[in-house]
DNA sequence: ACTGTCCGTAAGTTGAAACTTACCGTTAGT
DNA sequence: ACTAACGGTAAGTTTCAACTTACGGACAGT
């Protein structure tokens, strides 16, 4: 808990979601990650670690390089937190139809 | 499409997410829901606008008050984008499991 | 018509975050 | 040991978004 917060300023980054995107297919070091990318392969690192500490990409260190993947954990507590969200919203919805239904006629 | 990234970007900041959690029990005028927040109220105006934008909530005029609600519509396109990536995240992890484990013994 | 309430918008300030370049440590190969 | 590849971190710049105050327009009651 106050987890999905941090996933959610995470991926609110476009360029952050590209590289979370682009992990979405599988598992990848920092260089492959950074290479055909619009930034820098150090702005790749630096939102690699926010994405880190977000919970939702883990670091395997393998030789000199570093193989990011993604955290099918921090992914499932965001979809929690929004699937919470969704049911609560709802519900209002469908009491307040009730209700205006019911001042229809007084 | 491409609203999905709006609503993200949206609800990434923590203010708005506080606005957005107190229309979750229901629709609210904007002075009410800016009474007791620690923002002033256009602060409160202009973050309606965003969530407004991003398809989140909807506005109906009341005589001199504007009341907003939720709108489940950006709600669950955000449900189904995380949904989708979800799945497809979780494919990958699969796939890459099975050939880890051919690989052990090659 | 006048007054008060409600709220959106304009304009300006400020702090944070997304970049860049430069640098350094670590590992692997020869 | 030397060298090259890989990638994290420091430092500095710049852009942008979240706020503030000030203002004005629309509606409701008297």
């Amino acid at each position: 808990m106050a987890y999905q917060s941090s996933a959610l300023e995470a991926l609110a980054d476009p360029t952050r979601r590209l590289v979370f995107e682009r992990l979405r297919h599988g598992p990848s070091p920092v260089g492959r990650l950074a290479s055909g990318m619009p930034v820098s392969r150090p702005a790749v690192s630096q939102h690699l670690r926010v994405l880190k500490e977000a919970g939702l990409v883990t670091e395997e260190q393998d030789g000199t390089r570093r193989i990011y993947r993604i955290d099918p954990n921090g992914l499932g507590q965001l979809r929690a937190w929004l699937d919470q969200f969704w049911d609560s919203a709802l519900d209002a919805f469908k009491a307040e139809a009730e209700k205006g239904a019911g001042e229809r006629k007084p």
